[in-house]
DNA sequence: AGGTAATTTAGAATTATTCTAAATAAATTA
DNA sequence: TAATTTATTTAGAATAATTCTAAATTACCT
C-alpha cells in the first residue's frame, strides 16, 4: 500500500511526466498530477484543486497548489484560460480548443475546434507574432 | 470659464449621455465621461482613468474610479474585456469587434468584425444561449 | 549515508477591487 | 429659494486571489 491511492502504472506514467518538465517527483505533485491528468480533461481553479487536494487526505499548502499549477503552466502541462476578473482557471486539454463559459456556473465547456471556424484573420500587427488564439463564447440562461 | 476644461457643447452631449443612463451630471462623472468618450475610442484600466483624472487636476478618488466605470458599463456605455488576470479593461468601442493582445505591452488592438469571420459556430448548449463573443488574438515579437 | 539543491510551507505581503459609513452635492418639493 | 430627499463621493477598511519570504523538509546524486 502507498501513501495515495495512486495506481503503480499511472504513478510512473506521472513520474515520467515531471521529470519531463524537469521537475522532481515529489509527493504533493504526484497527488496533484493525478487529480489533474488521470480523469478527463478539466477546467480548474487553485481553489477547487486545493479543495479536491484536502479531500482525498492529501496534506498541502496553498502556496503549493499555485506553485504546482504555475510550473505545469510552465512546462506546457496546463493551459490558462482567462474568461474572469480575478481568478485563473487551468485547462488540462492541450489540444486546440476554445470555450463556452457559463458565467453563472462559473462553468467552462470545451469547443472543439473542428467545431468552430475563424477564417479571414486580420493581418497582424507588424513586428508581432501571433501566439495563440481564444474564442470564448459566453452563455447565459435561456 | 468652468471648473473644467470642458467645451459647451462637448458638456451637454455628455450630460445627455448620462442622463440616459439614469446617472446624475456631477463633476466628476463629467470629467471621467469626457477623459473616455470625447477623442476616439480607448481600452483603459481603473488605475490609468485615475492617473489621467489627477494629470487633468481633477480631484477624484479611487472608489469613484471604480463606481463610475462599472456603472458606465452596467448602463452599456462601456465594454469590459477581460484578457489578463487580476485587472479588467473598460472599452469605449461598442461596436461589435474584437482584440489583438500585446501581452507585454499590457495593449489592447481592436479587429474590426468584418475583419474576422467566424463561420460554423458549434450547438449552443441546451438551456442556455449566446451572450456575447469574445475572440483574443494574443501577439508576442517576432 | 552525506551533501546539495529543490521543494514545501506558514504566514506576511501585494494588488486589484469592493465595501462601509459619514460628508457632500444634486434633484425635487414646498 | 429654502427645505427635504436621495444619490454621489470619499477615506479608509475589508476582501479575494495570488505571490513572496525565509525557514524546515525532502529528493536526488555521489
Ligand atoms: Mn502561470
Ligand atoms: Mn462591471
Ligand atoms: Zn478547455
Ligand atoms: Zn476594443
Amino acid at each position: 500500500m502507498h501513501e495515495t491511492n495512486i495506481s503503480e502504472a499511472t504513478l510512473s506514467e506521472l513520474s515520467g511526466k515531471l521529470r519531463a518538465a524537469g521537475l522532481r517527483t515529489t509527493k504533493q505533485r504526484l497527488a496533484l498530477a493525478d487529480l489533474l491528468f488521470s480523469g478527463g480533461n478539466r477546467h480548474i481553479t487553485a481553489e477547487i484543486l486545493h479543495a479536491e487536494a484536502r479531500a482525498n487526505g492529501l496534506a498541502v499548502s496553498q502556496a503549493t497548489i499555485y506553485n504546482t499549477l504555475n510550473q505545469f503552466h510552465e512546462a506546457g502541462l496546463l493551459r490558462e484560460v482567462i474568461v474572469e476578473q480575478g481568478r485563473s482557471y487551468f485547462d488540462t486539454n492541450l489540444s486546440d480548443h476554445h470555450h463556452f463559459y457559463i458565467e453563472s456556473e462559473s462553468r467552462l465547456i470545451d469547443i472543439d475546434n473542428q467545431d468552430i471556424a475563424i477564417s479571414d484573420l486580420p493581418q497582424t500587427p507588424a513586428g508581432f507574432e501571433p501566439a495563440g488564439v481564444d474564442v470564448i463564447i459566453r452563455l447565459r440562461h435561456k
